[in-house]
DNA sequence: TTAGGGTTAG
């Protein structure tokens, strides 16, 4: 006779299907069915078994046969259902439930309402769960605001978390999740801060939030100060580091954590390969390749995929290939990868015919192609394949849009761009920083000075790029007073910090109008104020400023001061003003250099010639001719060489 | 019983 006891000692030994199936008929036959509670405990172990192939199926059919289920079976089979993936069953079970639910009961639904993001439900359960008295219970809570944070309701959980008498660290960490997850920067803070037990899971993902805002010194100083880390720990700073740009930090943090012990796994290997990409030396990239083979990490798909990636940034996009086409599994950030490294190694053809192979193209693949095909130079091919992707209804995001919009700028189709303009606004995208700007630098370049200056009126949020785009745009189009006057309003706009780029539009404004008191003062300001280096195009502007307003022997000096070598077109500039101006002195000088950094280059050799032609030189003419290419070359070089000096 | 953390492609 089979008793409670005795069920549960073969259950202990059951490890073949078999021998479930003995024990089920004999739980039968012996009229245990009745037994509620022997029911339970069989029902229990055959929800979590893997004996059976279905074995969902096969608890609900034992549990049809048990008389009278207590409420403990109720919830066995409510959580089977949910684990097996069929939350939908559980608001019906739930219906039809002969027992009275307990406190473990609404927990569970709450849990089968998040899974399915559907807080109208959710809330059902919510007023259940008080009606039957559990309102205050902390598992309750616990369950509810995560179904709340699930279905995007931070206020709820808020409420939740607030109104309950007591919270543990399972409260904690779910209201922190849920203001991380919705990336809610100063209320994640402020959790984080008044958390009894930051736990490695909370420092892990504050890391993971600063590191995702860009906001790499917060995320280091949480953790340096963390009680506690872990794998994931580590991987959250070594990724921030990864995706804000500070490659040889993340690397070096990686020997950190390897100098204190941990394994390596598959997500830090990820985000390490993915530091080594940038790099033009591919030696450390190679040595994590060896690492995450010797860990036997490289044939899971994730590393696969980094280092496809890391491989096609060498330029090797033959290695990319070659571990794309051996790996067992692949998926859509596979093809993408491969497909991204084709174009970024310039075969074109390639990567079309990868294109049309992969059998699910996303959002992703279909602007990797468009953006591909700008970056080959293939604009109108670029639109046609957007025109594909419309065809084929995937809708494109904003970063989509913004390659499209580079298309019709780098064409010149004011006609295309103002017709994605009007798609942008049709179906209400959000104007984002790098959307807008792109939007701005189109009209600028297509000369619609109207239409750009809309643009960044009508935006929320200004970023340094959209100033830029109009300081820089308004400057090409020769309204130098407006685009100084537009700096101006820039710095005293809280939200915005001038750069490097905006000293560009500035100063070539300066240029453009000579203006050589501004431009002095523009390029102290860079340097005094917002430290700001100058970089070889500050220089070129500032030299062909000073060398048109006849300023020669100030340009001179300023580019033998330059701490990088000059480039030939900023030499060129000078040479142009010295022509222009008469200085044979300095001329004689820059044209020299110019002969001999560029030596096939005709026009340095004509202005040269000329300069001493005017001197009366005749021997140096004699010899220059000599050494140039064509014969017959214009007697003034102006042309050539004016253009040279407006490469900026 | 309940909840929670890190990774890759444009």
């Amino acid at each position: 006779m089979l008793t409670v006891n005795l069920l549960d000692a073969h259950l202990a030994r059951c490890f073949s299907k078999r021998h479930l199936l003995q024990i089920h008929a004999q739980f039968i036959a012996s009229g245990l069915l009745a037994d509620a509670f022997a029911a339970s405990r069989l029902l229990h172990f055959t929800t979590a078994t893997s004996l059976v192939p279905f074995p969902l199926n096969h608890s609900l059919r034992l549990f049809r046969l048990v008389h009278r289920p207590n409420v403990f079976s109720w919830n066995t089979i409510l959580r089977a259902a949910r684990l097996h993936g069929f939350p939908h069953l559980c608001l019906r079970l739930y219906a039809s439930m002969s027992a009275a639910p307990d406190a473990y009961t609404h927990p569970i639904l709450a849990a089968t309402c998040a899974d399915r993001r559907d807080v109208d439900e959710g809330c059902q359960v919510h007023c259940h769960a008080v009606r039957y008295g559990f309102g205050d219970n902390l598992y309750l809570r616990n369950a509810l605001m995560s179904m709340y944070s699930a279905c995007g309701c931070l206020g709820d959980a808020r409420r939740v978390f607030d109104a309950g008498p007591t919270s543990d660290a399972v409260s904690w960490n779910t209201i922190l999740a849920a203001y991380v997850q919705a990336g809610e920067v100063d209320q994640a803070v402020g959790v984080f801060a008044r958390m009894p037990e930051q736990s490695a899971a909370a420092v892990s993902s504050m890391v993971a939030l600063f590191g995702r805002r860009g906001m790499v010194d917060e995320a280091r100083t949480v953790f340096d100060g963390a009680e506690r880390r872990d794998v994931f720990t580590w991987t959250a700073m070594i990724s921030c580091f990864e995706r804000n740009g500070m490659f040889a930090e993340a690397l070096g943090l990686f020997s950190d954590m390897r100098g204190e012990g941990w394994p390596v796994d598959e997500a830090v290997m990820v985000s390490v390969v993915a530091a080594c990409a940038p790099s033009k030396v591919t030696r450390n990239g190679e040595a994590c390749h060896g690492l995450a083979v010797r860990a036997g990490l490289d044939s899971r798909v994730n590393v696969q995929n980094a280092l496809i990636h890391m491989y096609s940034s060498f330029l090797d996009v033959d290695a990319a290939r070659r571990l794309f086409d051996s790996a067992q599994c692949l998926d859509q950030f596979s093809w993408n990868s491969i497909i991204a490294g084709y174009l970024k190694n310039g075969c074109v053809k390639d990567a079309k015919a990868l294109f049309s192979a992969m059998p699910d193209k996303d959002n992703v693949s279909w602007t990797t192609m468009i953006s591909g095909c700008v970056q080959n130079n293939q604009s109108s091919e670029a639109l046609t394949v957007f025109d594909n992707m419309q065809a084929e209804g995937i809708r494109p995001d904003e970063v989509t849009l913004v390659s499209v919009i580079s298309s019709c700028t780098n064409i010149s189709s004011l006609e295309r761009g103002k017709s994605v303009h009007e798609f942008i606004r049709e179906n209400q995208y959000n104007i984002t920083v790098i959307l807008g700007t792109s939007l701005i630098d189109m009209y600028m370049k297509c000369g619609c000075l109207e239409s750009a200056l809309e643009v960044f009126d009508t935006m929320q949020e200004r970023g340094t790029p959209c100033w830029n785009a109009v300081i820089v745009g308004l400057a090409m189009n020769g309204l130098v007073t407006k685009s100084l006057d537009m700096f101006s309003e820039m710095e005293s706009s809280s939200t915005s910090t001038p750069n490097e780029i905006t000293f560009i539009g500035v100063l070539s404004a300066c240029r453009h109008a000579g203006l050589v008191e501004e431009g002095q003062h523009f390029f102290k300001l860079m340097q005094h104020k917002y430290y700001i280096v100058p970089n070889i195009r500050h220089y070129g502007c500032m030299v062909d400023l000073l060398g048109r307003a006849g300023y020669v022997r100030e340009a001179e000096e300023l580019i033998k001061s330059m701490p990088m070598s000059p480039d030939v077109p900023a030499w060129g500039a000078l040479l142009g003003s010295c022509w222009k101006h008469g200085d044979n002195e300095v001329g004689e000088r820059v044209g020299k250099k110019l002969v001999n950094l560029d030596p096939h280059h005709d026009g340095f050799h004509t202005v040269l010639s000329n300069i001493y032609a005017s001197e009366g030189m005749w021997q140096s003419v004699k010899d220059l001719r000599g050494s140039m290419k064509q014969r017959h070359v214009p007697k003034i070089p102006g042309s050539s060489v004016v253009e040279l000096s407006q490469s900026t």
